[in-house]
DNA sequence: ACAAAGAGTGTAAGCGCTTACACGATTAGT
DNA sequence: ACTAATCGTGTAAGCGCTTACACTCTTTGT
């Protein structure tokens, strides 16, 4: 029923090579019989078996991403721009989407089923021995997306230097005692960006106080939720001196800050100052001042990154850090660029 | 050097068929030969091949879905669904996504290349002759989503219901005069969403005032932007008898209309009550009232109808509609059930 | 004890395409 | 005018797997 090269290749008088070569834009054929192959291909209504192809090209056309936590923002936006540059070649995205950390590495045994993908993608994945050791093993084309691991091909943040912008920022505002509302531990960006954060109080001759610094433990999310927050900020409330600065490593910490400081009757920013740090969309209407990061931009880059390595495999490695920006808002005493939040005060 | 078939069964010494036999579950294997060949396959690292096994099964084990403006909360959820279901199957997920409905074509056009996935999920896009037409000739297991055709599967909400919802309860609120803010007529869910609206106030013996029904002309999303819902309640706020409900087609555009609102300097809910539709993220915070669609599920629904077409292609064709809800919250004067509210009060 | 049935395995023919190689027909070079 | 290079095309061998069919042993029934 369906058609094939045979078909054409027989009503056009021709053989299957032909066919095939007049499809692969091979320059090998004449210009009579290719229009002619075209016409009568167009008339049949024939497309390419994509499965055959693959298999014969030994080479697929795919290009698989795995995603922990899909429902972020960050990653849907990031997936934009990864789609965007992906519509402008012949690759098409299959996408792994895992629901916690743990969920990665089937994911990523099923991303790296054999002949399934020409490359893969992964995303923001603590690089465990065991994954690296997987993802080397299966000598695909590879890019880590906001994880690193030294020898791959990355495209990330720069967490250090957000941790910084945030906590810079906070001292200008001439906040004295800063307070650290930290993820799970374990996630390789939030230690990066307690590092930004000790790193600027050390710069501007500030002790780092342990005792200002909340790690979550909190399972949910590893600690980027809305409750890790809340919870982290009412402890940092009912000790006798609480901060009168607060840097979350994500939005959604920062905005459960915000309910306990409210909660509390404190004034925001002027008892307290608060910076997150993705700038998710509630972010705007909430007037939280925030670390943005360049999130469509390291789809764009992790597409070419991974086509490229695809193209030519021996490709040297490259690690593209981009760096992230400051967006004041009302929460640090900055105008809201977006009239929205005097919505929610009326 | 990638490991095959061949080199298990040589090294297994059975033939080829075997080793297939035992990777595909066959019960005409025996238990020692079984075990035996599996522990070579451990041994050697084998990984079936996924383009071979599909060309030569004649189907494979990927779903394509087709999505225009991903970035929506909406998609994404519907996404998690349908994920979270095909996980449990070998199917795999390509993404296909649309930046504007225009797009949807061409992507729909990579979606059923022949042979590249066992069938394909079109998100939202009107059902125009010529996609109906392409999608049938393409004879793949399909369902809509969140669209609909006569005679093809669909999982769809009741959008008429919705809309009747909405408008039912300003009713119940006391509303007198509730405009109707409505995204592109194009949009079949902003039609149907409109019907509702029109029905609950004929239900109630009021008459539909076209002068309170704003049609967006704007391209971008469609008119389902922050903009279009902006522009149009200022529109209803500067002639004699402003409204004193609001019904917008999604929730984005109401947060626009809340604004407008706001700086015309009108208390909400005592002097103009609003609902969305959607509940994105953002809706719980700014305290709007809205309709909720069961999107998760949608995606769950949607992936168990495709799966059970492919698996028996004679399948009944069937429309699935689940219902939306209303959620009550401060722009209608329900308790907000977040205190997040109150961070953006302070 | 012998045919019939069944279990376990192998042989080989695809699946729909790409591509190395071969071959005849032009065209160019001298 | 004759060899060499070039062009356009066909032949056939895969790509790595699945599966119909055939075949050889065991079982089982009588």
């Amino acid at each position: 029923m369906p058609v094939t090269i045979y078909d054409i290749a027989s009503k056009a008088g021709v053989s299957i090579a032909t066919v095939s070569r007049v499809f692969n834009e091979s320059p090998r054929v004449s210009p009579s019989t290719r229009s002619n192959v075209l016409e009568v291909a167009a008339q049949l209504g024939y497309q390419p078996h994509a499965t055959a192809r693959s298999l014969a090209r030994r080479k697929s056309s795919i290009v698989s991403a795995v995603i922990p936590m899909l429902t972020n923002y960050f990653f849907v936006e990031i997936l934009r721009g990864l789609q965007d540059t992906l519509a402008k070649t012949e690759y098409d995205l299959l996408v792994f989407s895992a629901r916690t950390l743990d969920e990665v590495d089937g994911q990523m045994d099923r991303a790296l089923q054999r002949g399934q993908a020409a490359g893969i993608l992964v995303f923001s994945s603590p690089m465990t021995p065991a994954r690296v050791e997987r993802l080397s093993k299966a000598k695909e084309a590879l890019v880590l997306v906001d994880c690193f691991h030294a020898g791959l091909d990355s495209v990330t943040t720069n967490n250090v230097e957000g941790g910084n912008l945030a906590t810079k920022h906070l001292l200008e505002q001439g906040c004295q005692r800063i307070a650290l509302l930290m993820a799970n531990p374990e996630s390789v960006p939030a230690r990066d960006r307690r590092e930004g954060y000790v790193r600027a109080l050390e710069a501007a001759g500030r002790a780092v106080e342990e005792n200002l610094i909340v790690v979550s433990a909190d399972e949910e999310h590893h600690g980027y939720s809305e409750k890790s927050g809340y919870d982290a900020m009412r402890q940092l409330l009912s000790v006798a001196e609480p901060p009168d600065g607060v840097f979350a490593t994500s939005d959604v910490q920062a905005i459960g800050a915000l309910r306990a400081i409210s909660e509390a009757g404190l004034p925001v920013p002027d008892t307290i100052r608060v910076v997150g740090y993705d700038d998710i969309l509630i972010s705007q209407h909430v007037g939280l001042t925030t670390i943005r990061q360049p999130m469509y931009e390291m789809g764009v880059v992790a597409a070419k990154r991974l086509l490229s390595q695809v193209s030519s495999p021996t490709q040297v490695r490259a690690q593209t850090v981009l760096s992230p920006s400051l967006v004041v808002r009302r929460t640090t005493g900055g105008q809201s660029e977006l009239a929205h939040t005097e919505v929610a005060q009326s």
